[in-house]
RNA sequence: GCGUCUGUAGCUCAGCUGGAUAGAGCAACGGACUUCUAAUCCGUAGGCCGCAGGUUCGAAUCCUGCCAGACGCGCCA
C-alpha cells in the first residue's frame, strides 16, 4: 500500500527556499509552516509571506521577495514563481499536479488519502451510549454519528479502532421503571408498545412522584433488589434492557453502524470496587459530608465524587474503573469519549484523578465533546415528551427521498435501498456538516433539507460521475491518463482540490472533527458541478474523452471515501 | 458568584496554530435544461466579523475588560 506519500508542494517550497536562503538559519518544518494558500487564484496556490523573514535578515519583505523569485527557478514542479508585493507566489504547473494527483488516485483508489501512521496501534472510541428505556433520539445522533465518523477516519490513518457503546444499563431509573411497572403496567401493554410504554411508565413515575414521594423509597428499594441478585428485578431489568436493545439496533441497522463491544455501565459493577481500593490506599480519598472525594483544589477543580454517603459509587467511579479496564484490555494509545459538552468538568476531572492514580496514559485520555441539541429553542426532554425520535427521523427522511425518486427518476432501480442511502446520508450529513462545538436547535426543515451543502448533494455529485462513467464504458484497467488534456480552468480547479484530499483527512484527524471532511466534500462536489457544466465529458476526442474520464473517476472515487469517512453510502444512481 | 464554550450577511455556518480585497449554503431577485441526472450551475444584492481597549509591520483570528446566549459547578449520568 503506498499510502504514506503523498506529493507536497509545501514540502518542496521548504526545501527549495531553505537552499536558496541558508543565513536565515531556518529549519525546512520553520518555512514549511510559514506557507500558506493565496486567497485569490490569480496570487497563485501557495505563498510564502516574507515578513518574518524580513525580521531576520533585516530587509523589506517586497525585496526579500523579489530576490527569491529571481534565484528560485519554478521547474519542474512549478510554472511560474513571482514577488507580488511583500509576498512569494508560487503558480503551480498544471500538467505535473494532474500527473501526480491523478495517477496516485488511479493506484491508491479508495485507499487514497489513507496513510500507515497508526502502525496498527489501538484507539478506543466510547459513542453513541444510549440509556436502555429511554427513547433513543435526535440527542443522540451527534454522538453516534461523531464516533462512527472517527472510527473510520482513524482506522483509515492506519490505527485499530474499537468501538464501544457505553449503554446506559444501569441506576436508579430502572428501579423506578420497576416500581412503575408493577403499579401500572403490563406484560401484554409492554410487548405492544415497546420502549414508548417504557416511556409512558417512566413518565408516569414522575408524575406521580411529585404527589407521592414515597415511591421514590420504593424505586430505592427495587433498584437495590436489582443489586442484589434478586431473580424477579433482575428478569425484568433483563427484559427491559432486551426490548431497549432491539429498538436500538432498528437504528443501527439503519445508519449501518455496528459496535465491537456493547459493554454498558452495568459491565463494570464488579469492578468498581478494586477502583475505590485503589484509591484508598494511594491516599486520594477523603471524606467530606460523609462522601468520599478526590480533592482537586490544586487543579482549580471542584472534587470528584467518588462514593456517595450511602457508599455506593458515582459515574466518575465506573468511568475510572471502565479507563482502567480497557487500558488493561486493548492497550490503546488513545481512549476517545465522544459525549456532550456538559461533561467536559466530569472528564477533566476523573482524566485527573487516573493521572494522580500514577498512570502516564491518562494523558491519552480523551474527551471529544459536541453541542447541545435543542427542540426549538427549548430542551429535549423525554419526562415531557418533547423528543423527536431517531427513528422517526430516519424514516421520515427516507420517506421524503423516495417521493423525491418517484418524481424525478421513476425509472431508478432498487429504489427503497437508493432511498435509504440517501435519506440516511441527508441527516447523517446534517450532524456531521458543522463544527461539533456548535449548539443546534433541531428543525425538521433543516433536517429534511436536500438542497445546497448536503449530504444528497454530495451523493447527487457522485451519482452523476458514475453515470457518466457508466455511459462510457470506463475501465481503469484501460484507462489512460492525459494530464495535458485537462487544461480548462474548471480541470484544474478539480485537479488543485483532489490534491488536498489527504491533508483534509489528517486535520480531521488531529482535530478530531469529521466536519473538516465534510466541508471538504462539498468544495470537491463544488468544483466537480462546475466542470460538468463547462466540460462536456463525452465527447468525439477519444482522447480527451479519456483524460476526462480519469479525472471524472478520480472525484468519484475521492467522494465515495470521504462519504464513507463519514458513514454515509454513495449510491452510483439517484 | 466562579468556570467552560459560543457570538461573522435576514437565517444556518466556513475561515480562528495572526497575513494580500472576509467566503459558502438557504431565503430574495435575474439567468441557464431538444446536449453526460436542473437533488445542478452562473449572476445580482446582502457584512462597524458582539462592543471597547491592547499587542503587532499586519487582528475576524492573539491578550484584557465588558455585553449577550448556552452549558457546568458534591452525593443523576
Amino acid at each position: 500500500m503506498q499510502t504514506n506519500s503523498y506529493l507536497d508542494y509545501k514540502e518542496i517550497i521548504a526545501e527549495t527556499v531553505g537552499k536558496v536562503l541558508p543565513e536565515t538559519g531556518l529549519e525546512k518544518q520553520a518555512i514549511y509552516a510559514l506557507l500558506e494558500y493565496p486567497p485569490d487564484e490569480k496570487l497563485g496556490d501557495l505563498a510564502l509571506p516574507c515578513f518574518q523573514l524580513s525580521k531576520i535578515l533585516k530587509k523589506a519583505p517586497h525585496l526579500i521577495a523579489q530576490e527569491l523569485a529571481a534565484k528560485i527557478d519554478p521547474a519542474p514542479y512549478f510554472e511560474a514563481v513571482k514577488a507580488t508585493g511583500p509576498y512569494l507566489n508560487f503558480y503551480v504547473a498544471p500538467v505535473p499536479l494532474a500527473r501526480e494527483v491523478l495517477a496516485k488516485i488511479m493506484t491508491c483508489g479508495s485507499n487514497y488519502g489513507a496513510r500507515a501512521i497508526g502502525g496498527g496501534e489501538k484507539i478506543v472510541i466510547d459513542f453513541s451510549a444510549p440509556n436502555i428505556a429511554k427513547p433513543f433520539h435526535v440527542g443522540h445522533l451527534s454522538s453516534t454519528v461523531i464516533g462512527n465518523a472517527l472510527y473510520k477516519i482513524f482506522e483509515f490513518l492506519g490505527y485499530n479502532c474499537v468501538g464501544i457503546n457505553h449503554l446506559g444499563d444501569w441506576g436508579t431509573q430502572f428501579g423506578k421503571l420497576i416500581t412503575a411497572y408493577k403499579k401500572w403496567g403490563s406484560a401484554e401493554a409492554v410487548e405492544r408498545d415497546l420502549i414508548k410504554e417504557l416511556q409512558r411508565l417512566y413518565v408516569k413515575f414522575h408524575d406521580e412522584a411529585e404527589q407521592d414521594p414515597a415511591l421514590e423509597d420504593e424505586a430505592r428499594a427495587w433498584f437495590q433488589k436489582i443489586e442484589d441478585g434478586d431473580d424477579e428485578a433482575l428478569s425484568l431489568w433483563r427484559w427491559f434492557k432486551e426490548i431497549s436493545l432491539a429498538e436500538f439496533q432498528r437504528v443501527y441497522d439503519l445508519l449501518e453502524i455496528a459496535f465491537d463491544s456493547m459493554a454498558g455501565e452495568s459491565f463494570y459493577n464488579d469492578k468498581i470496587d478494586a477502583v475505590v481500593n485503589e484509591l484508598k490506599e494511594k491516599q486520594l480519598l477523603v471524606e467530606s459530608d460523609g462522601a468520599a472525594i478526590v480533592n482537586l483544589d490544586e487543579y482549580e477543580m471542584p472534587p470528584c465524587l467518588i462514593l456517595k454517603k450511602d457508599g455506593s459509587s458515582l459515574y466518575a467511579t465506573r468511568d475510572i474503573a471502565a479507563a482502567l479496564y480497557r487500558k488493561k484490555t486493548y492497550n490503546f494509545v488513545k481512549a476517545l469519549y465522544v459525549t456532550g459538552v456538559a461533561q467536559s468538568l466530569h472528564f477533566k476531572q476523573w482524566f485527573k484523578v487516573v493521572e494522580l492514580m500514577g498512570y502516564a496514559w491518562a494523558k491519552d485520555l480523551v474527551h471529544i465533546p459536541f453541542g447541545l441539541v435543542s427542540l426549538e429553542g427549548e430542551k429535549l426532554s423525554t419526562r415531557k415528551g418533547r423528543v423527536v425520535l431517531l427513528e422517526d427521523l430516519l424514516r421520515t427522511a427516507i420517506e421524503k427521498t423516495l417521493a423525491i425518486i418517484n418524481e424525478k427518476n421513476p425509472g431508478l432501480a432498487r429504489k427503497e435501498e437508493v432511498a435509504q442511502m440517501v435519506g440516511v446520508g441527508a441527516v447523517v450529513f446534517g450532524a456531521l456538516s458543522v463544527n461539533r462545538i456548535k449548539d443546534v436547535t433541531f428543525s425538521w426543515e433543516e433536517a429534511l433539507s436536500f438542497e445546497g451543502e448536503t449530504g444528497p448533494y454530495l451523493q447527487y455529485t457522485h451519482a452523476r460521475a458514475c453515470s457518466i462513467l457508466r455511459k462510457a464504458g470506463f475501465s481503469l484497467e484501460k484507462a489512460v491518463l492525459a494530464p495535458e488534456k485537462l487544461n480548462e480552468p474548471a480541470a484544474l480547479r478539480v485537479v488543485k482540490t483532489l490534491y488536498l484530499f489527504p491533508e483534509k483527512v489528517l486535520s480531521a484527524a488531529n482535530e478530531y472533527e469529521p466536519s473538516i471532511i465534510s466541508r471538504y466534500l462539498i468544495d470537491l462536489a463544488h468544483d466537480f458541478n462546475g466542470f460538468y457544466h463547462e466540460c462536456q465529458v463525452l465527447v468525439d476526442d477519444p482522447g480527451l474523452q479519456q483524460a476526462r474520464l480519469v479525472l471524472v473517476w478520480a472525484v468519484k472515487t475521492v467522494l465515495a471515501t470521504g462519504l464513507g469517512l463519514l458513514g454515509i453510502k454513495a449510491p452510483e444512481q439517484m
